[in-house]
DNA sequence: TATGAATGAGCGTTCATTCAT
DNA sequence: AATGAATGAACGCTCATTCAT
């Protein structure tokens, strides 16, 4: 029914049995992919999870791209949900950094299997010729530049020293954010809480006035 | 020749041309990895970038696997021949700490492929939810090791202030530092030196004495 | 769906569609393997034979390795329907001696194609200097000990006579009966039914008693 | 120098070096096929036991297939002069028998490489179309025949009973001989002289007046 | 004579995709 | 809406063979 259409179907069209079917193998497509990496996330395998056939996903997506885009969507829009309402709960310059550092690490701690997916993702889809799939790259530099917008005001405020690259400064916070995931996989005990609030610390007196 | 055989030839009884083509496989396979990602590098197309039938690269390498540990192998050495004998050259601890994170990033400028390939890699060869290949994971942990020893023993030294966890801190500059080949892979323009220099300057102001 | 799956799964799940597929392909096997020898049997030529891409076998078998077993497990149990209601109706061990003999050769000469086959996986299935497969190595220890067992309980009963050693009198007879397949191959012509009689003949003499 | 030939090279002009090293390769092809089976007898795996490049045997023989039948070649000459003599000094029908059978035995357990590796030739190699080796064939009807002969000359001279098909009792005496090799793989402390002896008895029984 | 080097075909296997039912 | 079936391309790898040196 799907095959042979050029333009994908409208949301609108969806009944709720489909909807609901591609919300459950998207968690699945995630949670294969967190457990097993990128490369062994199979359709099959997917599928196996859920216990459907795997002609099931090629029914409901037009290809595996279109099912990794919904993860990364996914993934984007419960970071969203999560990190935002907790930005603009913070009134101070400060207070929003280290909201930032915290939350978004918080997140990774709560959402592992959907973090460390969206990582995976990253990391092994290439578009021809090298470039990351543009989605991603979309989120990160997303990230990256509202994490410098915010320095770069607040600096301009007078709330954080004047003398740092906001630029950098973020490069470098989002870094080290970005470090979590991977020190989850390989470290099961690893507390992303403490290492939250000592990050935030680090960067706090990186930025703070003298 | 190669093949059957048990244990690795020696160095040693390697033939000029033989040590030629190695060399030229391993740098085939670093920029093809480089190029396309881990995933997409198949033996196929790395014998392609050289105009050669992918039976060479096996009548040169036991297989893929020895390839790779190979490329890993040169990427380390180089890294460290280039990286090691700046260390020594600087006295202090703040010294060392900027001459690490600078020639670090530098190194990176200057073999970009390597090191795009290296983290590749790093990134795509694991067991499940494991930890990466054995000499990639050495390589990860001990630079992070030999940072937390730095900042932990001109710590201790009284070089730089009390206050800040060592580990969390060499988390962080490994983090920036390791961020660096995907900002080169997205923006063909970075500026590793600059960079380099920027986040020396921010860790000097986050580590130094009040 | 096969694939990727670890317990194989139950006869009883499969389609109509599959059994018909499966049986098939182990005909189709069994024929290439009986003209063709073991190792010229890759799974390219037996889907061949049938027509279909050998991506088919790999999606109703988890391998080569379980395609042959099924192979081996229905040339045994054709052999057994076929051999042992012919046993079980022979009354005395002079009979069952004949009846063994006369039946086993008449099964390989119905049963050309499976007998070559069984044999050609006997003999090449093997590790280095080993034991063959262990379903053929069954098979053929199984019938080398009932012969030694049925020469053995009726020499004591005092139906054979009593100078001969059982199980050198079951080598040599399994042997004549083993070696049929071959005679088929190189001869066409050859006649089953009167070598199994000429045999019985043979080793009647050779046991009766005097 | 060889390669562009289309007649081999007539035998009397290999020089000494020559005949010494296709000696050596044939007893290495020898080994290597009884220890590790014929499909894993790959031409890398005889040249290395040698010690040489795989080039060295494409250098002395035309392709693996003129290698394996030197192999039968070698293996029947070193059997026929085994046998041959001991043949030639039994005097009676009944003797030649016995020794036929005996000696047959014991080449078997003194050249347990060259015979086992025979027959893994025997069962391994087939032309297109399923025949098997014609050198194979010939010796293994060869030995058949005589065999038939020998039976069939004394029984005409009345040392053997009149009842019995020579062909058939040819048939099973070579069966229950050929399986040796098979036993002595699977049971290493397989005793050739003792079997022999009994096999020998055995049909002596079956062939004897009354 | 012998070697090292390279080729090309074939192997079993995996997988995203297509499609009739 | 979903399934089972099938395809075809690609993968890493092995091997007999060829050939310049």
């Amino acid at each position: 029914m799907r095959s042979g259409q050029v333009v994908k179907p409208p949301a609108e069209t969806r009944t709720f049995t489909e909807t609901a079917r591609r919300a459950q193998i998207i968690a699945a497509a995630i949670d294969t992919i967190a457990d097993l990496g990128y490369p062994q996330a199979s359709l099959a395998r997917i599928a196996e999870r859920i216990g459907v056939s795997k002609g099931v996903i090629s029914y409901h997506f037009a290809g595996k791209e279109e099912l990794v885009q919904e993860v990364i969507a996914d993934v984007i829009a419960k970071a969203v949900a999560y990190v935002g309402p907790r930005m603009e709960a913070a009134p101070t310059g400060r207070g929003k950094l280290r909201t930032a550092i915290e939350s978004n690490i918080a997140f990774m701690g709560e959402y592992r299997a959907h973090v460390i997916a969206f990582f995976e993702i990253a990391v092994n889809t290439r578009g021809s010729g090298g470039a990351p799939d543009p989605a991603v790259a979309r989120m990160l530099q997303g990230s990256g530049a509202s994490m410098r917008e915010l320095l770069a005001s607040y600096q301009a405020a007078g709330e954080f020293r004047a003398d740092f690259d906001p630029q950098v400064m973020a490069a470098a916070i989002r870094a080290a954010i970005d470090s979590v995931p991977r020190r989850m996989a390989v470290d099961p005990g690893f507390d992303t809480g403490r290492f939250g609030r000592e990050l935030a610390d680090l960067f706090d007196v990186a930025t703070r006035l003298a």
